[in-house]
Parts: C-alpha cells; structure tokens; sequence
DNA sequence: CAAATGACAAAATATCAATATTGTCCTTTG
DNA sequence: CAAAGGACAATATTGATATTTTGTCATTTG
C-alpha cells in the first residue's frame, strides 16, 4: 500500500513527530503512525525495535534540533567574554525548555516522559550539553576570566546547580512571578564562585 | 460510637498517619480514618474541609517534626564555624529526604503528591528551611567567614542550586551512583562563591 | 531477496455498570 | 447546645468485559 519510494527511519520520525503533535503521548499508537505513513504498522516494527525506542527516536531528535544545535551556536561563538557567554547560553537552554513548554507542549510533555524513564539517551544529551558548557569555562580559564579549576566538573555543577530552571520534572514551578529573579541570584552565586 | 473523649485534630491527623503508612495516599480513604477512630466520617469532616485539606495537615505536621525540627537544631547550635555548620545542615537535609523517600515511602509519596499542587504551605515550609540557612549565613558573614550580602538572597539561591538533591522531583536521580561526587561538586561551586 | 504485509497472540486500554468515596446537612445524642 | 451520627446527592473508583494496541512472524509482493 506503500506508494512512495523506500520508507527511511527519518520518515518515520517525521510521521512520529507529526501525529504526536496532533494527539499527545498518550493518545499516539504506533497503528497512527503507520496510517499517516500509508503503510502497515508492522513495517515500522521492521525500523524501530519497540514503541519505547521510537519514542526515545523521536525525543532524541527533537531535543538535538532544538536545543543542542542552537545553543552551539553559542558555545561555538568565540567572540566576546566568555562570562557573557556562559549567562547567554544558560539563559537561552532556559529559555529554550520554558518556552517549549508551553508553546510545544506535546513533544514538551513526550520529552518529559522519557525522562523519567532515566534513559540513557538523556544522559547522553546531558552530557553534551555539559560539555558545551565545559568548553565555554575553559575558554575563561585559558583566558584568566575564571579561576582555575577542572573545567568539566565545574561544567556539571553549573548545569546541575541550574536544574530548577531547566529540569522538565520542575515546569509547573517555571510559571511563579519569582522564576526570574531567582534565576538572577543563583547565576549571581555561580558567578562569585567562578570569576 | 466514639467511646474515648474529645476528638482533636491531633488525634485525626495521628489516624490519617497511621492508615496513609498501611495503604499509601491513594488507597486511604477518610472512612478508613474514620474506621480507626471508630468515628463517623462526617464527624471528620467538622475538623477539616476537605479530604486535601487533611492531607495538607498531614504532611505539614510530617515536614515540620522529620524535617524542620531536626534541621532547626544544627541551624541553631552556634558552636563551631558557620560553614561547617551550612554544609552539615545541607547534608542533614539531604540525607532526610533521601532516606525518607527509601524507607518512609508511603508519607515521602504523600509530600510529593501534595508539592505537586504547589500549595502555599510547601511555600512557607521552604521558607521556613530558608529562612534557617539565612540564619547561618548571617553569622558566617559577621564573623567574616562569609563575603557580605544579603543572607536572604544567597540563602535562596543555594537552596535553589540544590534543589536536585532535596527537591521530591527528583527523587528517582537520587539513586544515581554519582549522586554524591555530584553534591560535593556543587558544594564546591557553592564555597567558592560564599567564602 | 529485500521490503512490506496482514494474521495473530499477548498485553494494554477503553467502556460502563456496580460500588465506594466525598462532602453536605439535617437529626440524634449526651 | 456542642459534638457526633448517618442519610443523602454528586463525584470518583472499581471490576468485568470489549476493544485496541503492541510486537512477531510466516507469507506476499515488486
């Protein structure tokens, strides 16, 4: 029943990522999936192993594309200090999970799911993250911006210091009036530990 | 039916806490606390409004007398230096939630149910924590052990930057093998910006 | 023969009537 | 008359059963 050519794991995401938007986590079947895709569900058992391993697919992709890759474009961006930076990045991965939240609450909420799945996945995203974070510290280092130190363990601290602001499992807390100047004193406190 | 004398709500909230640590907070009912108390369930509902209410009460009362009593004494004791006195209080901390989380699942469950309705009472007993920290902090800063600032506002931030390890949120994290190596990390971050 | 199908079993989820629970309030009791 | 009881309506939960979904695989198709 399959018209178009070879049916690519990027396809299925695709599909995934559009009917997901449509019915949430919960109400999305693997037979939607198929039906958008005009093929049978058992031609997507043949790409993906299980519901689980789309799902973590699916949020893999989503959190690369709209989170990893624009703030590289930060953490990349050698120009200016790298304090500037270090705030601009965290406010924009900030940001990025708050505005998602509400504004692409689906996918929001399939990410959140997989979190709590502890899933090595996210693991990995989170050590990513943390790296790019960890190669703007070092960068301050280099440059005696910061004090010296281990650039990764400090990277860790910052991102875990910072979880209340970009933790899935603490969005409910992101709508309180204080969210804001919260934010503002933690980052004042990293920032005395690390200038 | 009720053969012993006056019913107080210190007598309710024991029976709500003993029922809630058999069944947990979804099975327990107000008639099975009634049934304890051998007490008509209406008669419950004239010492408190609602079924929420009760469990509010309760897990008011459980995070008052596990949680900020016992912190209230290392907070208090004026021996010793200020930051040995905040990192044992945080580790206090820590180590009560996590433990209860383990092995008072059921009233642990019940304060978790209850943060996630963000109810004002959570509000004031994380004041209430705060407010504590911003005691030792006050000190460590007139004693000059600490940079000058505003006590409130690091005392804030660092219970924010810690949410990770106390946050209910994430109690499923707490059993991550890096979960201590990440505490002292973050401790770190956090000395560096107060000393 | 690689890719897809569709029939199938097992597991999960929806449905809906029966049952239990919540919350109110008028009555009873001491 | 203050405190408790218990009948009651509205809401929520349970449990038995029908339906859907997941995941497999022998067969079909291009």
């Amino acid at each position: 029943m399959n018209n178009d050519l070879p049916l690519t794991r990027e396809a299925i995401l695709d599909a995934a990522e559009q009917v997901l938007r449509r019915f949430g986590p919960d109400k999305t079947s693997v037979v939607d999936i198929a039906k958008v895709l005009r093929v049978s569900h058992g031609t997507v058992y043949r790409h993906f192993a299980s519901k689980a391993s789309l799902r973590e697919a699916v949020t893999e992709r989503w959190l690369h594309k709209s989170i990893a890759e624009p703030l590289e474009a930060i953490a990349g961006n050698v120009n200016g200090s790298a304090v500037e930076r270090l705030k601009l990045w965290l406010e924009a991965l900030i940001h990025a999970k708050q505005s998602f939240s509400l504004q692409d609450s689906e996918m929001f909420a399939m990410y959140a799911a997989v979190t709590l799945d502890t899933i090595e996945m996210i693991a990995t995203h989170v050590d990513c993250l943390i790296e790019q974070i960890a190669r703007i510290i070092r960068q301050g280092m280099d440059s005696a911006e910061f004090k010296p130190g281990q650039p990764e363990v400090l990277a860790r601290s910052i991102f875990i210091a910072t979880s209340r602001f970009h933790h899935p499992a603490h969005a409910r807390e992101w709508l309180a009036e204080t969210i804001d100047a919260d934010f503002d004193a933690v980052w004042n406190l990293i920032l005395l530990g690390i200038e």
